[in-house]
DNA sequence: CCAAAAGTGTTAGACCTACACCCATGA
DNA sequence: TCATGGGTGTAGGTCTAACACTTTTGG
């Protein structure tokens, strides 16, 4: 049975161009039925889906994500429709919030739990997604109609991206495997949206030790080489467990 | 109607006798129906209350919470179960989480969407409540017999609790208006799991420019008599705006 | 050799930690 | 006058913020 007063949304943050992107789709009918229920769980909620504006006008997008099934855990089932939509799996993955405003949805309540997800549109390739014709990133300052409260969801979820990249390094998720120190501060700048002193920051990620010399350098770039790093997984597990005190 | 899949619950921390204790309750049906539902409501989820341990038994303790009716919104049902439960009002309430495993609840398949408010138990004085006697002050490590998920929910507003009282001073809301900073700081030693050296939380907290003096001592103790102090919410709120850079 | 971004050290001030004794009060 | 908890200052170390020039690379 799926729960139709409940939906389980995701928003999925990307760093692409210096900019903070949000993956939004339009998903058809027919997806939904094919990918995230039962062609019978589809029937139940039919007559939802075909009063949302996301669905088939080509006009609105909105969050990935979908009504949970009775029998689907929720944390496990957020991961689902990551799974199952983009192909990607293994990602940073958090609750957000419950959304419940009575009117959130004009033509039924729903209420909505958010989950938010940082990954590097680079490197998760969605041509590989089943649905890949109905997802697109876009830059967050420039959003297109979005349903419901979208925007304000993506707000809330940007407030929490904020400060959770001040406690922990999670800003790692959004970049590439290997990845230059001025993009990491790039991305640091983005996302605090502030300017941050180049030596300072150099001198306070390489003391917190999470960083590995790939030895490795850039190249084809028209000036100086910048040398290539990537993230302990490790030794962050172990900071994390010890309680981490990571600030930027 | 009633949303059954649905429930709020309200994980309300207090401070008292040194010990961090939380609000729980075992509701009788009648006061079910009587202050959170009309009788109409009531009828619809009378099978769900039957089922409750926490309900009429007399053995096992639960969150003071009822099931979401579909015209609430769900953070303003939040205010008014504490409202309706305890009479007091105005509190520091926020949204933990929602809580989704599939068998969190054995005999039904229940969402909840967790709150936790904090206040002070001798301030706010739940003989008035118009349920007194159905609620009761555990201190959290010394839990009596619980329902369902609610030990690991209650961990998991602690560990919530002490983040946010890191960089928020949330913690005023769990003492009297005019309090010592000895009260002060026990209160933080007992959140945060640890020992504080007097001298610099002193100095830390008195350099926020938080702190009232009410130009009043104790009275009636054995021992040089401490100060009182008040808590200036009015900075506290420019503070907050601004970004506030609160650190224990 | 030029343009463009990478990379690097020092200093002054703020903040943090550790630590021990005198003070005020009621019994 | 004693027992109890209230109240205070300093010094050393660490962290932070501000700041400008040289290096490497491809075109």
């Amino acid at each position: 049975m799926i729960l139709k007063n409940l939906s389980v949304d995701c928003v999925i943050f990307g760093f692409n161009n210096n900019k903070i992107n949000v993956l939004l789709w339009q998903a058809e009918p027919e997806l939904l039925e094919k990918f995230l229920t039962t062609k019978e769980e589809y029937e139940q909620t039919k007559d939802l889906f075909e009063k949302n504006p996301a669905l088939g006008s080509g006009n609105f997008w909105g969050f990935i994500g979908t009504h949970l099934p009775s029998e689907e855990d929720l944390d496990e089932y957020a991961k689902k429709i990551l799974q199952v939509t983009t192909g990607i799996d293994n990602i940073y993955l958090k609750q957000l919030q419950a959304f419940g405003a009575t009117h959130r949805v004009p033509h039924y309540r729903v209420l909505t739990v958010v989950y938010y997800a940082l990954i590097n549109p680079n490197y998760h390739d969605l041509k590989l997604s089943p649905i890949s014709k109905s997802l697109k990133w876009f830059e967050i300052d420039n959003l297109p109609k979005v349903i419901f409260d979208v925007k304000e969801i993506i707000q809330k979820a940007l407030k929490r991206l904020r400060a959770e990249v001040q406690y922990h390094p999670v800003g790692f998720h959004l970049l590439p495997d290997k990845f230059t120190l001025t993009e990491l501060q790039t991305l640091y700048e983005v996302i605090l949206g502030k300017k941050l002193d180049t030596r300072n920051f150099r001198k306070k990620i390489q003391n917190m030790g999470l960083l590995i010399d790939t030895n490795e350098k850039q190249t084809n770039v028209a000036h100086r080489a910048a040398k290539l790093y990537s993230f302990d997984v490790e030794i962050y597990q172990k900071l994390v467990e010890e309680g981490l005190n990571f600030r930027i």
